[in-house]
DNA sequence: AGGCATTAGATTTTT
DNA sequence: TCTAATGCCT
């Protein structure tokens, strides 16, 4: 507990400005670094101690659990507990679904409603398009979703979006005619399955204090000051709604930095920070520029990347902290040098600095940059065996075997919900196939009423199924019916044990022997675990009416692992830009800087994207506290082919040089005269020209040509080290670990690779690489492995299969046929094939099984 | 109905 | 290269 005067001591000029301002709207722009969160958290205690407002009237909005959680705790630390406990403070999503689950009724919905996950509106969505016959490869469901998503975080319902001129135009062109359709028929499907997805939470908030004007007041009554986290990221519906709450005592306070947007493809409009004052005419505007976390060159390389965007409120962020070194920016001739790279530097480093394997982090663009990271840290003689972790991926909640349970839970809560119904019915097998569950859905749609009404009275709704069906589709509602009986009696860990006993569950994955069943158990294990603590929790709360099995599944339908933070462990923190949002490292590793993955492809037709791309690099760079580092790679694997001719990113060129330090693989480069202006610097089609107007449709161009060699990228699975704990959950148990197969080494001194330089135009000539103690850095095989390519012909061998344009061959299916061409070695060889039959076909040798006959 | 063979496809993703 | 989803076979 602190006084009033303590608390502001502890803040800087500008910062008390921000927290001690209460009297009207308010936006603090808050840089990079500078004390947002502690802002937040000091105004808000400043509230409960300065105006005495009581805990249930502040309403604190962030758009993560762990923030909120992380938030709450602070202030608890400045306030006390009990004030602590009491706020109204959570994700936008997690309050208002609280809200609707009491007005409930006022919307025709009840509070047991469901909430559906991505995965079940896209499942519905597939299933409304088959139902209207239409070819779900061009309805994609989630590209469908995502127009239905994004229509309804502009708050527009089936009719206005059916009466919107430019959102049919739009979906016509995309030969999508028909999503307003089937916009409206998910509408209803999911008000007969008692569900809302995750936009429907805003929309029907905002719908529900629109339409009432008394509930509104209620609610704006409440809530006497509202504040609101990462204001940058919130879309048109959340904007809506706090208008609604706030527009009569207009005391809301919003945070945020228009630099750090960079989920404007989730929705999100920058416009409501750089309209804030607009909106709110009197709103003051604090600047918090001073930042504490990097030092001053890596503050001012960001500043210098910045200058290029247009969109944004000017700012100046500025650092007290030491000079520190240059932003480094590292040539690899390959992805794979880029990793070794990394790995040897953050060795050096940690030697250097006696600092932690936590202090640093790899952030990539995309996900899929993460596996030669993590196969270079296995590597033994990297010998960082399990020093590090992967963030993203699959979470928790997504894994097959815990959705069944899940669904289940949901089914007994709500057993409208259609999506779960159909997830369970036939699972554990008990013969109800696609064939019956069609038949149902058909008669469900016939008579607008859910899957469950259905089978509850097949008379009444006239199911035409056979007797053996009927008895198997009773027998499944009774089973339901049971657990139902129970849903008031029981607390959830009861119930829940209860269903994966009674339902088959168990006994199903007892059956599987295999290392996938065990891991499939301890996931079970771990969920049960989680209800458990969540019982526990509430209890220890006294929370005793809160138990039940609803109470449980409202909590976890908005968790996500994510929100489980096993910070505590020392290791290299392995995540997308993305992720890192929010996060500090000492040092930072921003990898893979070439066109097309970053900026990626996607994003370099238009302004807006290249810009949110922009700052999304500046997010990465200003998570450094110390080091940072830029990597690209001439070379680079993807989707199993090898990109020769890489470009490096244009925002390199968007950074002063006076801020990087420029270093080539091979040594040219570290003295200041290095092939980097060569290589991307003025002629490369790369670089970025804000002076040229056409920059953003020049592409670069990105040669990209198929190599017969085998550089051998022949990695095994990669052990699941992924975190997997949310909060109501038991430890993760380690995933499924197969054995890693023995890695092919690269050759780059092949003299094909270096043919494959040369023809690039790029590099004159392969130096010796980097050498770590006297020996090749990065894998000691790696010179003296056998090469796939050993001479002077790069490809278009046959290799060992003794396969000729002319062969005749046969297949299993495809019958007889000539072979046309063949292309590749080992694992990469593939053959053309005229097939008597079936005509031409590409095969992979690897899979294809062809028997030479002539 | 379940298992394998084949192919198509492949950003980012707070809730 | 890896994954997910489809389709065909038993």
């Amino acid at each position: 507990m602190q006084t009033e005067q303590t608390l502001l001591e502890q803040l800087n000029d500008n910062q008390r400005q921000a927290v001690v301002y209460c009297d009207g709207p308010q936006l603090v722009i808050a840089g990079a670094g500078s004390g947002k969160t502690r802002v937040l958290t000091y105004k808000i205690a400043y509230l409960l101690v300065h105006y005495d407002l009581k805990p249930w009237n502040i309403l604190a909005l962030t758009f993560t659990n762990k923030a909120a959680n992380e938030m709450k705790g602070r202030i608890s630390g400045l306030v006390g507990d009990e004030r602590g406990r009491s706020l109204q403070m959570g994700t936008f999503h997690s309050i208002f679904s609280r809200i609707l689950r009491v007005e409930a009724a006022t919307l025709g919905f009840s509070s047991d409603f469901t909430i559906y996950d991505e995965a079940d509106s896209r499942s519905l969505i597939k299933s409304i398009c088959k139902q209207m016959g239409l070819d779900d490869k061009t309805y994609k469901p989630s590209t469908v979703h995502a127009a239905i998503s994004m229509a309804k975080n502009r708050l527009q319902m089936p009719d206005d979006y059916a009466a919107d001129g430019d959102s049919l135009e739009r979906d016509r062109r995309r030969n999508m005619a028909e999503t307003h359709k089937i916009y409206r028929a998910y509408q209803s499907r999911l008000r007969l399955a008692n569900a809302m997805d995750f936009d429907d939470l805003l929309v029907y908030t905002y719908l529900l204090l629109n339409q009432n004007e008394e509930i509104r007041r209620k609610y704006a009554a409440r809530f006497q000051y509202v504040l609101v986290d990462e204001y940058q990221d919130t879309n048109y519906v959340q904007q809506q709604i706090l208008w609604l709450l706030t527009r009569d005592v207009r005391r809301i306070c919003v945070v945020g930095d228009d630099y750090q947007s960079i989920y404007a493809f989730r929705g999100a409009k920058i416009d409501n920070i750089l309209n804030f004052q607009k909106v709110y005419a009197d709103a003051q505007l604090f600047k918090l520029e001073r930042n504490y976390r990097s030092t001053k060159l890596i503050v001012a390389a960001a500043n210098s990347l910045m200058k290029h965007n247009e969109r944004q409120i000017p700012k100046e962020v500025y650092s007290e902290n030491e000079n520190g070194e240059k932003v480094k920016v590292m040539e690899t001739i390959s992805d794979k040098r880029e990793a070794a790279i990394v790995c040897r530097e953050i060795k050096r480093i940690r030697q250097q600095e006696k600092c932690r394997w936590s202090d640093f982090a790899i952030l990539y663009r995309t996900n899929a940059q993460s596996r030669l990271f993590e196969e270079e840290m296995r590597k033994s003689e990297v010998a960082m065996g399990d020093k590090y972790r992967v963030y993203g991926g699959l979470s928790f909640y997504q894994r097959k075997e815990i959705k069944d349970v899940i669904a289940y839970l949901r089914l007994v809560v709500n057993p409208n919900d259609e999506e779960a119904f159909r997830r369970i019915v036939n699972y554990p097998a008990r013969g109800i196939g696609d064939t019956t569950l069609a038949k149902v859905l058909d008669c469900a749609q016939q008579q607008e009423t859910s899957l469950w009404e259905v089978i509850s009275n097949p008379v009444q709704y006239q199911l035409l199924v056979n007797k053996g069906t009927a008895t198997k589709l009773l027998n499944f509602r009774a089973l339901i019916d049971g657990f139902v009986a129970q849903r008031e009696e029981s607390d959830a860990l009861t119930l829940a044990r209860d269903i994966i006993e009674k339902s088959g569950i168990k006994a199903d994955l007892a059956t599987d022997r295999t290392a996938e069943g065990d891991s499939r158990r301890e996931n079970l294990d771990s969920l049960i675990s989680g209800i458990a603590d969540f019982v526990q929790a509430q209890r220890e709360d006294g929370q005793e009416e809160h138990v039940l099995l609803t109470d449980y599944l409202a909590n976890v339908s908005l968790m996500t692992d994510q929100d489980s933070d096993d910070s505590s462990d020392d290791k290299v923190t392995l995540m997308t830009i993305h992720a890192a949002k929010g996060l500090e490292f000492g040092t930072v590793f921003i990898v893979g800087l070439e066109e097309n993955i970053f900026p990626s492809q996607m994003s370099v037709g238009s302004m807006r994207e290249l810009e949110e791309e922009r700052r999304l690099l500046y997010v990465a760079i200003t998570r450094a506290e110390k080091h940072c580092y830029l990597t690209w790679a001439h070379t680079r694997w993807r989707f199993g082919k090898m990109d020769g001719f890489v470009n490096a990113s244009r925002f390199l060129n968007d950074i002063a040089p006076k801020y990087l330090d420029v270093q080539v693989e091979g040594g040219r480069g570290s003295g200041g005269h290095s092939s980097y202006g060569e290589t991307w610097g003025g002629n490369s089609h790369g670089s970025y020209r804000p002076w040229e107007d056409d920059y953003e449709i020049n592409k670069p161009y990105t040669g990209s040509r198929e190599w017969g060699n085998d550089y051998g990228r022949r990695s095994g699975r990669m052990q699941n080290s992924r975190p997997v704990a949310g909060q109501f959950m038991a430890d993760p148990k380690p995933k499924i670990t197969s054995p890693r197969q023995a890695e092919q080494a690269v050759n780059p001194f092949s003299p094909s690779f270096e043919k494959m330089l040369r023809q690039g135009g790029r590099w004159t000539k392969v130096e010796h690489a980097v050498t770590n103690g006297g020996r090749t850095s990065g894998s000691g095989q790696r010179t003296s492995a056998p090469s796939g390519a050993s001479s002077g012909s790069s490809y278009a061998s046959s290799g060992s299969s003794g396969l000729h344009p002319g062969s005749v061959v046969e297949h299993q299916r495809f019958g007889r046929g000539v072979v046309v061409k063949v292309e590749g070695v080992g694992e990469n060889a593939k053959a053309t094939v005229d097939f008597d039959a079936t005509g031409r076909k590409q095969l992979l040798l690897k899979f294809a099984k062809l028997r030479i006959v002539g």
